[in-house]
DNA sequence: TTGAAAGCGCTAACAA
DNA sequence: TTGTTAGCGCTTTCAA
């Protein structure tokens, strides 16, 4: 701290009130039992003394420390920079403060994340990590309000705010029929992610209502959202022998990694194979070719992620609710229609 | 806070000691006062209680909040990402927590955004607001541990963690030259930052330090690092009839707007233009063409703001220093040699 | 090596 | 409407 730390008390002493009196005056809540003459006196001793009330020690007293934990796997995953906006704006509009950390999809970075967050006495938690396993749902929310973000609750006993998944894939794939595609590829995210399991469940689903099949030489399971497996995927892919005519990915970064692939075999995207990605990701419109992909509104999936939450905060029996937020196809250049007559796809 | 609050006092009963002692052999700096039986005993009683110091509590009384301040002017622009994890991924292992706040360049922003993080005792911040004038200076530093990062601080009166913008620069335009092109056009960016001052500043050292001249058609200044200002300045480029064979950018962003007014006025880069960004942001390589720019250390700036900073409040009366990290430019399809004949370049 | 006591700056129940 | 009082949970001087 400062030397020119002014206190409570000696704004009291200047407008010749109790310290009390100057708390009053100061909170929205009980600004009202003070007179009005008497607030002006310690307004404006607390102008002339450039006091700043001291919001350590008022979270001491009232438990409650208007800081809010968010925890990402990433934030240079260029997913969660808007979707941290949209909370801190959110919750800044509150009063609330927002501690941000990253996990790297770790559980010991996120056991270590949490603690700290509870040290710090967080009023509450927005959870973006993806993971199925109910780790963070049997720390929290019995005795801290939760909410998650762009994952789904297993057991429904956490609020969520999530995109709409399994729409957002339909989307993916009925744009690729539309096209004339009839072997249509899938790269999977890892299915140890709820994003991951429910796009690929989507995927399957909707080929099928295609009245299209789902060939196992056919889909990739990915073990990470990373161009790597994109790259891994495609070429596994092509090395099926199994001919396709388009692929959606779970990712655009995976997407992203097809176009490698693609490229060094020779095949053009989108006249020989059309790619769809998944997010849109910033500058997806940037790419060669512009990739086609789903529109996630991550902002908004802040903005909600932070009102759920400053709801429970103030009814803490809320029934938790999942809020599905809807998706949009982007097409772009890298998809196309079928080629009229399928070649063999080796690389 | 949660029913299940474990204080010193449960702890030091427990264990049949003095609240003091608990405290003594729970802070590292004490530890050693205590009987290494007594601490055993203190420890066990932690243990099998869950006592979790209150941080709140323990800030309070010893005026430290251990939590730092970090100004950005927005999250979202990908440069700030790594940055943000290089500082914290540091200040974590210092036990240090970041308050991250976006100011969108907007001084009134700003301001509130450093009275939230003085209300919340900060013990230090990192400013990587790029705006020229000394607003943050006067403010902070005097009685508030600052680190300027991506900035130097005019009057050097604080300290700084800043890429070397006039060697990228040079480099960048040492590349044009090397490539034969004689006639580099550049778009600069807003000479309020800090940033975009010295790479202007340096664009025109090192033209004419290759004996070339730099024709005032062959600026443009734009009001800020976006794309749409990259459209503008290209545009007004080509407009002035002055030919060209290249054009450096103060920033990726701009790039891509040359991009886009280059595809549409059917000139091909790097054949008919060379065009060379600044900042290497993510996914530069995956452009059309991949982007030849210049790589900045975005995370390692990070770190060493961090450190600087940590140093900084552990010996408040260090000098301030200004640190300079090196660059290195990124050469890829977007640069080549120049055409043998200069065409005019009329969109 | 440990205990006692005071107090960080604030809020809130109670009294006046 | 205001003052009084107590105390949030912790650290730290001082004394023993």
């Amino acid at each position: 701290m400062n030397a020119r730390t002014v206190t409570l008390r000696e704004v009291a002493d200047r407008a010749g009130v109790h310290p009390g009196t100057v708390s009053r005056t100061l909170n929205e809540a009980t600004r009202h039992l003070v007179n009005a003459e008497t607030a002006e006196r310690v307004l404006a001793a607390v102008s002339e003394l450039g006091y700043r009330p001291n919001v350590i020690a008022r979270s001491l007293r009232t438990n409650r420390s208007l800081t809010i934990g968010v925890v990402v796997p990433d934030l240079t995953n260029p997913l969660f920079p808007p979707m941290v906006r949209g909370m801190d704006d959110r919750l800044a509009a509150s009063g609330y403060t927002t501690l941000i950390a990253n996990t790297d999809n770790d559980l010991q970075r996120e056991a270590a994340v949490l603690e700290t967050m509870r040290l710090r006495q967080v009023d509450g938690v927005i959870a973006a990590t993806a993971r199925r396993e109910a780790f963070l749902v049997d720390q929290l929310g019995a005795d801290l309000a939760t909410v998650l973000i762009n994952r789904r609750s297993e057991a429904e006993r956490l609020s969520a705010v999530v995109a709409d998944d399994r729409d957002g894939t339909r989307q993916a794939v009925l744009h690729l029929a539309a096209f004339g595609h009839e072997r249509i590829a899938y790269i999977a995210g890892p299915q140890t992610l709820s994003t991951g399991a429910d796009r690929y469940e989507a995927f399957v689903d909707t080929i099928e209502s295609c009245g299209l099949d789902v060939d196992p030489a056919h889909v990739f399971f990915g073990e990470a959202f990373t161009e790597a497996e994109g790259v891994r995927g495609m070429q596994a892919l092509l090395a099926s022998g199994v001919p396709f005519t388009a692929v959606a990915t779970a990712n655009d970064l995976m997407a992203l990694g097809c176009y490698s692939v693609l490229a060094e075999g020779g095949l053009h995207c989108p006249r020989d194979v059309s790619v769809v990605g998944y997010n849109d990701m910033p500058f997806a419109d940037k790419f060669n070719p512009p990739l086609t992909t789903v529109h996630i509104p991550h902002y908004e999936l802040g903005e909600h992620a932070a009102s759920t939450l400053l709801r429970l905060i103030e009814h803490p029996e809320t029934e938790p609710q999942t809020r599905l937020l809807p998706v949009t196809l982007v097409a772009r250049g890298s998809s196309g229609p079928a080629p009229q007559r399928l070649k063999r796809r080796h690389a």
